[in-house]
DNA sequence: CACTGATACAACCATATGGTTGTATCAGAG
DNA sequence: CTCTGATACAACCATATGGTTGTATCAGTG
């Protein structure tokens, strides 16, 4: 049986396109086990607290991170959900691989033991 | 023990770059299965020719596909190699968020069975 | 060789992106 | 209320990106 996948939805986009930036990365990567506010993870990075701050809304929008008040901070913290969509895209990629290699494993066994393919193969013309 | 993973280096960049776009998300779709040249592959998408030509050029810079000539056509195939890079820097910041998870527990267990921690803290004043 | 299918690549354009600085808001501390 | 730490947001700039059209190369076919 096929595992007929829907793959490659515009959703996604926003998705891995914050993860297609380092220092975005690192943020995912702390904003997991920490728990800083924007302008301590700022201090982290060679840019403008500003700069920073446009990176964390890029990984809001994505669904990756999410803001919460605490006191005058506002604390990030990672969205372990959107790490696993990503993540499950690529399993399905990998799933539909192994599909592949199954499929042209029956191929080469079914060749091998019957020449017949060919037989009618020419037998047509 | 703490397993202090490199993450976020820039070679990501272009690897999760490439996959943020949906076009090229089904190209890589495409490629894994099918056996395509790249006009059969711009017949997919309402778009130029060239404009999917420097799709492929993206995925093929990103290491997640490779050309061969056949013929004259040449022949695009996914690298499931880059795949699983991609997705094992997904599983380590799975793997971190486990990991944190592990430590709150333990610090809730302390805490639970230690009332002295305060004690030690109080002491100190 | 001439022809044509398939690809490659350059030039160009509009918009998106990553950075900057400057100003405004918002929540506690005094 | 005032002051200040922390954040938010607007305006701006340079470069990257995704698309276009046009031209050049490259490999088989007749």
């Amino acid at each position: 049986m096929v595992v007929s996948v829907q793959i490659a939805p515009p959703e996604f986009d926003p998705l891995f396109g914050a993860l297609a930036d380092h220092t975005r990365r690192d943020i995912v990567r702390r904003a997991i086990s920490a728990e800083e506010g924007v302008l301590e993870l700022a201090s982290h990075y060679p840019m403008s607290f500003a700069a920073v701050q446009k990176h964390v809304a890029v990984l809001e929008r994505a669904g990756l991170i999410s803001k919460q008040r605490v006191g005058r901070r506002s604390v990030v913290r990672t969205n372990l959900e959107a790490l696993l969509v990503a993540r499950r895209l690529l399993d399905q990629y990998e799933e539909l691989w192994r599909a592949r290699i199954d499929r042209m494993n029956e191929l080469i066994a079914e060749t091998d033991g019957a020449i017949d393919t060919v037989e009618t193969k020419e037998s047509k013309r």
